[in-house]
RNA sequence: GUCCACGUAGCUCAGCUGGAUAGAGCAUACGCCUUCUAAGCGUACGGUCGAGGGUUCGAGUCCCCCCGUGGACGCCA
């Protein structure tokens, strides 16, 4: 919430108290932005909502709110009721046009505000297994997490991101026999590699990074040491290669967690027995089987199989409490669509061990199509597997990739145009809107600069107040986006704030040596833009370029 | 079969947790560069919000029931 509406809201709270001598509840009293003009800078619908309280006519309610709100609110020129009983607001331009020097003092932290608290909130994201690069859903999962992350940050919330390791499983046993093959097969031996193996590029190539360090140390050992020692060194550097695509990808984790780590610090076992302990599980044919029906799970679960290994979801339990016992509260996951009917066994899980249903929220990233021309691509032509990050990111730029991935809401398919994302026209969204910020810093370049000023009294017209009105939305926007976890509403802030700086363009020649005064003015609102331009950009990790070169077509 | 998402303009999607006459972009048509970057601006065209019922001052949004699409339903990870 911004100035103009925590008053707006304080002053209708008084309101209701002195004519109807209730208190509102928080969160009774709305104020909304009404999409028509003709319908004010801000809006109540608090005459509908307290009819059943009052038991009264809106339009009676309404009436006697005006009355006093007219007193009230000082920054208003009009207030008027309209339709079935709302109370719109006509804000003064100039209480308006403070938001340029309130943007130009805070710069960077224009749009950080408190309303996370500081809740300990950690985001679990990406946690593909380590072997193999990654993929288009990863590519999804990376850049909405890191945006969340942002947003989170920016909004008060104390935000780790963090990333599981499934390093102890079967697939690693896998990549270490693949790797070994690999090795054997690079000195002419006969050598295949498994069934569910590992057969993309880069297990060969890791292979050719271990040959030039070890020779040809392991082509005569054993086999069973040979595998231990490539099932080591295959997870480490798959590892890397992951660590290095995702910071490229301009996606940095606080923290690492390996599943390996978690069953060497006995945390598998203390959660297992504790669980005993607790009487949520039972034994059955030779398993022992977690309640998790009892806590919403439409199934039990097996925690430790009749072979005496647990399954995937006990290190996972013992994840998630090392999680609290880092003392997060609030924990958050985003997880492939494919892991969809594993949520309510987590939940459960949670529950079972004394937790909140609602301590762990689950994300779900659905799938990911690639498009081109109309028609699905599955695979890459180089390497005939399926597309990498890396690939796509060749192709179209990590400002492309990360915009467009997170400019729609992860629960939803997406088709992926790859046309549209490569292009550098105007059908791109990204380039509409880092276009903006190159031509604001364009006009600047030829000034001066900006400079802050005592009174902004010559931004009247349409353009400029539409501009001014966006600008101050900000901070609410952000603050509601970390809530909803909706980096997609920053995109569609992003496009909106550059399609009133267009309009402002078209219609106005901002830099006009007869009127110093306006040209001053209307420099300072360019530069607010500029600042919350690039903020908006950032949350969702895209650049904002000074220069854009002009392309011939 | 059971469970979970989703269904909005020709296409891709918004719709601020129930608000006013449902919005953008692309595509299509027509205007605008002797003027700060035309990667831009403006105008027009485009809708039974999958179908039906219910809840209330008010439903694209909540509930029920169909239809359609996708996903999940292992002592796999």
């Amino acid at each position: 919430m911004n100035n103009i509406e925590l008053e707006l809201t304080s002053n209708i709270e008084s309101a209701v108290k002195e004519c109807f001598d209730i208190t509102p509840e928080p969160g009774l009293i709305m104020i909304e932005i009404p999409k028509d003009n003709s319908k004010g800078d801000y809006s109540t619908n608090i005459a509908m909502r307290l009819t059943k309280i009052v038991r009264q006519n809106p339009q009676i309610i309404a009436k006697a709110l005006v009355e006093k709100l007219q007193q009230k609110v000082k920054d208003a020129d009009k207030i008027e009721i309209a339709g079935p009983g709302f109370i719109n607001f006509w804000i003064k331009k100039t209480t308006l046009a403070n938001v340029i020097n309130t943007v130009i003092d805070a710069g960077d932290d224009y749009g950080k505000n408190d309303s996370g608290h500081g809740l300990r909130i950690l985001v679990e994201y990406v946690s593909a297994n380590p072997t193999g690069a990654l993929h288009l859903g990863h590519a999804r999962g990376a850049a909405w997490g890191d945006s969340i992350c942002r947003l989170l940050n920016k909004s008060g919330y104390d935000c780790l991101r963090e990333y599981y390791i499934n390093d102890a499983g079967h697939q690693i046993d896998m990549l270490g026999e693949s790797v070994y093959a690999r090795y054997l097969q690079s000195f002419g031996k006969e050598a295949t590699l498994p069934e569910d193996g590992y057969h993309g590029p880069d297990v060969v190539e890791i292979t050719e990074e271990i040959k030039q360090d070890v020779g040809d140390k392991y082509v005569n050992c054993s086999k069973e040491e040979a595998v231990k020692f490539f099932r080591h060194q295959g997870k480490r550097r798959e590892l890397k290669r992951i660590e290095e695509d995702l910071k490229y990808y301009r996606c940095e984790f606080d923290s690492w967690v390996s599943e390996q780590k978690i069953v060497d610090e006995n945390r598998v076992n203390i959660v297992m027995d504790k669980m005993v302990e607790m009487g949520l599980t039972y034994e059955e044919d030779g398993a022992i089987w977690f309640k998790s029906t009892e806590y919403g799970d439409d199934k039990n679960r097996v925690l430790k199989k009749s072979d005496g290994f647990y399954t995937y979801l006990t290190p996972d339990i013992a994840n998630h409490m090392y999680k609290f016992e880092r003392g997060y509260t609030k924990l958050v996951n985003l997880w492939g669509a494919d892991h969809h009917g594993y949520i309510p066994r987590m939940k459960a899980a949670i529950q079972a061990m004394g937790y909140g249903k609602d301590d762990l929220e689950v994300d779900i990233i659905q799938m990911v199509r690639l498009v081109e021309n109309g028609q699905e691509v599955k695979m890459s032509k180089r390497t005939g597997n399926a597309i990498t990050i890396r690939e796509l990111i060749d192709d179209i730029g990590i400002d492309s990739a990360r915009y467009f991935f997170v400019s729609r809401a992860v629960d939803t398919h997406l088709d992926f145009d790859l046309g549209l994302a490569r292009s550098q026209t105007n059908e791109n969204p990204v380039y509409y809107a880092q276009y903006a910020y190159a031509r604001i810093c364009s006009i600047l370049r030829q000034t001066n600069g900006a400079k802050r000023l005592d009174s902004y009294d010559l931004l009247v017209s349409e353009k400029e107040v539409d501009l001014l009105k966006h600008i101050n939305e900000f901070t609410s926007m952000v603050a509601d986006a970390a809530l909803t976890r909706s980096p997609n509403k920053v995109c569609n802030y992003i496009q909106k704030l550059a399609q009133y700086f267009h309009s402002f363009y078209g219609a106005h020649k901002i830099i006009d040596e007869t009127q110093p005064e306006l040209t001053a003015q209307r420099l300072a609102l360019l530069e607010a833009t500029r600042i919350t331009l690039k903020n908006a950009l950032d949350l969702v990790g895209v650049s904002a370029p000074e220069k854009m070169e002009r392309t011939e077509d």
